[in-house]
DNA sequence: ATAAACATACCGACCAGTCGGTATGTTTAT
DNA sequence: ATAAACATACCGACTGGTCGGTATGTTTAT
């Protein structure tokens, strides 16, 4: 059972690490408050990872991966219908991400300076938008959307989105941001729908 | 003239920590870089500024101030016309921004951990949201905007805009965010104007 | 036996902030 | 006028401590 027992520290190294990244934030989160959290020792944390970015860019992957699969899980009726599904999923989201947001912020700000953390994360964000892109598209394609671009409109749900969260970080008590959400899409639907 | 001395060091200061916290972020640029940078001992540095924090307080300040002029400058007959006039002055905005965006970011992340931050930036940024909401209401007022919540619309709207702007940072050149931003609006305004 | 898994001690680089001292004006007293 | 007293601006070596990563030794499973 060696694997197990790696297995068990690996995934307690990359609990702690979202831990303290989302409370300290990258850079001063340190690799041995980790492991202190983790209850492990460095020589554990180097044998399963070889630097403290390997875990962040671990990290980053997970996450990634499981918004995509949230995101293709939905499929309804009409397009119309699987936005306001989609949105529908977004308090889940705040309410199971959340004190793992500012980590989210976090990748946006480290791909933005690191080449290596970018193109980690880039590949899958295109993928979003290009999925968006498509459902967009059906939707014309059925007759249940006003025509437009594509692209154009799935960038609009992408930045509202993201500027959803955004504001969910900086200001949770500010507004009640599961209705804004709802809200927002509606409104976006008053102007795509037809 | 002794002030004028220390005026221009104190300018020189903030202009080459502007330079070093967009290239290497607030953590990874060093005090002795941006003394550097700026041509200034470190005993400069320390004689206008108490902390490190200080500098950063000051830049964000500055430019949440600069936001909020352009902001308020903008008065078009309609609020339809108004919300579009400041959409064009997005790129306007980009384009002086470029290398300083991520450095919004910072801003942003800074805030959502740090206590004397957040209280710096909340203010203003809840502003913002005023501002909008007002307009929005006037625009219901005057007739030219569907009956919404205008909170909820202003929320929409913020939300919006910081997302295009973060996208911008992530990938400037994964879209014409000019043009994404321009037509954001016009989506929105086909959902919320009468 | 032996290799993977884990622990501990340690290294060198770096960094925010301090401090004693200097230089450049500015005011005051004579 | 001018020198002493004072104030502001600035310099750069130094400190105390942190942190990512490494080296080396020990345990555990097969």
């Amino acid at each position: 059972m060696a694997q197990h027992r790696g297995e068990e520290t690996r995934s307690r190294i990359l609990d702690a690490a979202v831990k303290r990244f989302a409370i300290a934030g990258y850079d001063a989160a340190s690799v041995d408050e980790i492991c202190t959290e983790a209850g492990v020792s460095k020589g554990a944390f180097y044998h399963h990872f070889p630097t403290k970015q390997a875990v962040f860019l671990a990290l980053m992957q997970g996450w990634l991966a499981m918004i995509d699969l949230g995101m293709e899980a939905v499929h309804q009726d009409s397009v119309p219908e699987t936005l306001v599904t989609m949105t529908d999923l977004l308090p889940g989201v705040f309410a199971a991400a959340e004190n793992r947001l500012p980590m989210f912020l976090e990748f946006w700000l480290q791909a933005s300076r690191d080449e290596t953390v970018w193109k980690a994360i880039i590949a899958p964000y295109r993928h979003y938008q290009e999925h968006f892109s498509k459902l967009i598209q059906a939707g014309m394609d059925e007759g249940s959307l006003k025509p437009v671009e594509p692209e154009v409109a799935a960038q609009v749900i992408v930045s509202l989105a993201v500027g959803l969260v955004l504001q969910g970080v900086l200001d949770p008590h500010g507004a009640d941001w599961e209705k804004a959400a709802r809200e927002s899409m509606q409104i976006l639907m008053n102007g795509l729908a037809k």
